[in-house]
DNA sequence: TACCCATACAGGTAAAACCCTATTATTAAA
DNA sequence: TTTAATAATAGGGTTTTACCTGTATGGGTA
């Protein structure tokens, strides 16, 4: 027999989460180790089995302790054990924050069983798993344009807070737009209120999150 | 013969440019409409030739106008045509800012020239040509762990600094972290002296940049 | 013990940021 | 042509930031 892969399943699921484990198993080259239903009880099982996983296989809807808290956890304390997300969950910010928590890989739990063979043989060898749905949400994600007007945001506002999020006092803004400085204290106020935004601080993360500035 | 995929080249290497017409030419499902030395001759190209590319083979070191440059243009102005990233650079920063200013793909020069075929065959097909050198990447930049202390910075003013890029005051920071504000005044003081920072905004920025925040 | 050094903190001040309430100029609409 | 709306500006006041210099305390350590 070639190399066996120690895997861990970490679901609520218990029915979903037992065929999984009869699914791996028939692979021929993987053991399970242990199933948890939570985060919590996960960690439990590390310490109770000697044995470490180089897979979990882990949901993100779980009750206690939910997937993302879970892979942080592992991401933190047990780095040489790899997560491949197994997840009902396809939309964006799932798929983002689990790979930024540190995730391997991302399978959807109507995925065909055979991609679940080839990510746990992908990870162990290449260290991820790079499945198109992972890959076409990242670009998305770092190509999501701007979207100022969709903000309401008029030209010179816009380039009002363009420049407000970087070192230059309000002063130096007025000068750089050919405006007085009332007239940027005005737009200042409006964008503040319009936005809800406390402070230039504020402002700044606004101005980021929305990219309307590069970091 | 099967559809046929416009293409057009934009590289001040005239060499190359040339032998890469031969190449695909020779693929059989794709014709070059014009070869430009740079983003403004490129510019000037599409409104002589009628029919538009499909898809730009676009470098990104060149005069006048680069990579960079001519990829936000098309972006912006012809939405339509996909830009296919051939260059020589491989480091992540160039990698993205390609991909964040709409690259569908990104070659490396040296790559074998069925991978050339190949991607021009996915971004028609697909919209996106998956290489392992973006996803890599991409992966990579989106699971950079926070450098704090790399940085230089003290648990004390770690949490400061993260504290002050929200829109607290400084007064609210010194309750939270129970310390007097003029202790907070102090750690204020000495990292922006020792970051080169001439305001909060900056301090906002500085971390940011540095991962010590989330965004 | 005396000295060095880092941390927490004070006083004082100027500049910037923040906020509210007007007043003009221009322009669009009635 | 009056009316309404919008953009640019002012006046004037409070709070927060930003910067400088200086002191008290509590370790180490030569």
């Amino acid at each position: 027999m070639q190399q066996s892969y120690k895997i861990a399943i970490v679901d609520d699921h218990t029915l979903l989460a037992s065929s999984l484990e009869q699914l791996i198993v028939s692979f021929g080259n993987c053991r399970v180790l242990h199933i948890s239903k939570n985060g919590k009880d996960f960690q439990q099982n590390l310490v109770n089995h000697v044995e470490k996983p180089d897979i979990v296989l882990l949901d993100i809807n779980m009750p206690v302790m939910d997937g993302f808290e879970t892979a942080l956890w592992i991401k933190e304390n047990h780095p040489y054990i790899k997560v491949l997300t197994l997840s009902m969950e396809d939309d964006e910010s799932s798929i983002i924050k689990m790979i930024h928590k540190g995730a391997k890989g991302y399978l959807l739990k109507d995925s065909p069983p055979d991609t679940l063979k080839l990510a746990i043989e992908e990870i162990m060898s290449n260290g991820f798993y790079h499945s198109d749905l992972v890959a076409n949400t990242l670009v998305q994600a770092f190509q999501k344009g701007p979207v100022a007007s969709e903000l309401g945001l008029k030209d010179t506002e816009l380039q009002f807070v363009k420049l407000a999020a970087t070192e230059r006092t309000y002063k130096e803004i007025a000068a750089e737009m050919n405006l007085s400085p009332k007239t940027i204290d005005g737009y200042r106020q409006d964008v503040f209120k319009r936005y809800n935004l406390k402070n230039r601080v504020g402002l700044v993360l606004f101005a980021i999150k929305n990219d309307l500035v590069e970091v």
